[in-house]
DNA sequence: GAAATTAAGACAGTGTTGTTGACGTAGACG
DNA sequence: CGTCTACGTCAACAACACTGTCTTAATTTC
């Protein structure tokens, strides 16, 4: 119909672009995406715990000491969605409160020890899928793969993503001198 | 603690199988998938469908004349589950069954010209995003993509993945014979 | 210092999408 | 003919998101 060529200015190979190559990434994006989450699923559900759950766990532990509001604009949810996953998280004990010195209405999430262990147990599920999938793939299909995970989400997550990757950065910089330590 | 050395064997450079870099790949995998499929809501929530809805309609118009069981196997849900949305959409008049001739159990589904024009409307939304990030990338990056992701499926998955992509290689060496016309 | 705004929590009600288990019907098949 | 399969349906339930309203405490603003 009106579909762009299949051959962009300065005549580059632009075939990734036709229509089908779109429709298999749809495909891909699903199926990807159902498996990964799913991975952690049997763990959760022992303990009576959804992936929403786990979503709180994940960034907590990755944001030690992020204010509620900070959690709520990550996952983009409203208050009171989290409000039942994270509450039910701190009665367990999987995540502790402390207020803010700074701003003193500000709630400071942690993950307690109990919290640690469930989010690595939780983590390791996933990440064998994911280091299985990277070293088949190798170097340069991840480099890949990130450029466009990051094109395809909002400006506003890449930035998260930009934020979290400086912390990559550093970590790596440290294990370049100290390659004994693993972040 | 006791993670696997960021040098594997024959001192291939493995450093992005570091635990940072399979976290942010945890992120990269929430924030993409879920605006990915935010971009097509807006349209879904004017017609009162939601999300289910769309996948079954992705899938039907992919997979043209296909049964019922094996939508159920893709989508991987209960009858149950896909029998409310799939009725919904036959109510609406989106989607069109036919009886099997070879097994006359079977229930064949198709778009109907109702059902296409919407999902190339719900398409359209997801494809700008998908274009817009597969073309900053580059080829390169989207081969790799592509490598990592089916990686991350189940097989089961890998395997629907690569029947679909036997139809694009069709339409690609199709396109290769007649440049004007896109599958 | 009073007023407005913000951070967080809580209440009640609703909708989508998934689940289980049981049951029925029509058609295929040994 | 009996059994298995494909599909549909009923009832009940659970996870997770939403809306709107309200309260409390603390910060910010005028």
């Amino acid at each position: 119909m009106s579909e762009p060529k299949p051959t962009g200015p300065a005549g580059a190979n632009l075939l990734f672009l036709r229509e089908g190559e779109i429709r298999a990434a749809q495909d891909m994006l699903f199926f990807a995406y159902r498996d990964f989450t799913n991975a952690a699923d049997v763990i959760l559900e022992e303990l009576g715990l959804g992936r929403a759950h786990h979503r709180v766990l994940h960034f907590v532990g990755r944001n030690a000491g992020m204010s509620v509001g900070e959690l709520l604009s990550i996952l983009n949810i409203t208050k009171q969605s989290l409000a039942r996953v994270l509450g039910a998280l701190i009665d367990d004990g999987y995540i502790a409160q402390a207020q803010g010195r700074a701003d003193r209405r500000q709630r400071l999430l942690t993950l307690t020890a109990k919290g640690q262990d469930l989010e690595r147990r939780l983590f390791e599920r996933q990440r064998e899928r994911l280091v299985k999938s990277y070293r088949e793939a190798g170097s340069t299909a991840v480099e890949g793969f990130r450029r466009v995970m990051r094109g395809i989400m909002n400006e506003e997550a890449r930035l998260y993503i930009d934020r979290a990757e400086a912390r990559t950065q550093a970590d790596r910089a440290e294990a370049r001198r100290d390659p004994t330590r693993e972040g």
